[in-house]
DNA sequence: TTGACATGGACAACCAGGTTGACCAACACT
DNA sequence: AGTGTTGGTCAACCTGGTTGTCCATGTCAA
């Protein structure tokens, strides 16, 4: 009945690349726009600082990775100028993240180009194909312990 | 134009938000298995190895990995028993790789749990569904500027 | 046969993006 | 006040890679 020849590491495989692929594709043409230097972590943490994580704590927290690694992260983004960080006048512990110019053009055009490289897989694929694709994948995603807005297990490699 | 436009970048968080849900159980099963030390790339190399890949430098070009991450790889395997490696007759420079049946025993059983897994998410969504959503992925690593090809898994002909 | 070049492997240093664990200063709450 | 929680930091380590350098061995042509 089924033509099931295809193992389910070879799913593994496909869902890996095609993530890597994208991915790929953003970091190089986010490099063509100037921003060399930008790493997907770098957007993922940028977009949960927007999205309201101002401190180190708090990035952890919504990335689900240790306040540790959300310090060398944000420490990264700013040497790279993408966010500066001052102390919370009302809580010297805190130290208050703010995003720069520099930050808001790097999240802005990845965004574009995210979408862009998502239009030509829908022109590829169809509309309703597509988002009939990112259904299904949410129902994978969807049962997992781990927290959607929180990649923070978006480790991954990098590009050639 | 309904629910249309998801992001291109929660594209890229389902691909690998999938990806790592099926992988992090095949890991965990194989530890309740007998299998405790056993890590993705472990069953990705020694699968790569069964497929013809038998010296350091052969594996690196299959895995498209440097030589000296091939080498790190393999010295990973032996350690934990998987592989052993031994000085070819023919040319004393190679080191010949042979897996061990606790290599073969690994790789089984990752098989048989990543399809299980598969086999979860076909009653889930469907036969044809699930075959679709292969075809489409494929499509996407199809054209793939990065070497994911090695043809010992990417093309598998697994389940011995 | 020899000399040029290719190949297999190893050593060392480094990187990204995490992890534990220990610790301290500052805040909050009785 | 004292106790406990929270924000941040230092340090060491892990995984899975990367360069760069080096050398012994193998291959092939002249």
């Amino acid at each position: 009945m089924v033509m099931s020849s295809r193992s389910g590491a070879d799913l593994a495989l496909l869902l890996l690349g095609s993530y890597r692929n994208l991915v790929d594709e953003v970091v190089r043409e986010l490099a063509n726009r100037g921003y060399p230097d930008a790493r997907p972590s770098h957007e993922y943490a940028i977009r949960a600082i927007r999205a309201g994580a101002d401190s180190a704590s708090d990035l952890a927290r919504r990335l689900a990775i240790t306040k540790q690694a959300a310090a060398k992260t944000i420490a990264a983004l700013v040497e790279r100028g993408y966010v500066t960080t001052e102390t919370d006048p009302a809580d010297i512990r805190r130290k208050n993240i703010r995003i720069t110019d520099h930050g808001i053009g790097l999240i802005t055009e990845g965004t574009a180009i995210f979408d862009e490289v998502r239009a030509r897989w829908e022109t590829r694929l169809g509309t309703a194909e597509l988002a009939e694709l990112e259904t299904q994948l949410e129902q994978f995603v969807g049962d997992s312990p781990i927290n959607l807005d929180a990649p923070g297990w978006a480790a991954g490699q990098e590009l050639r």
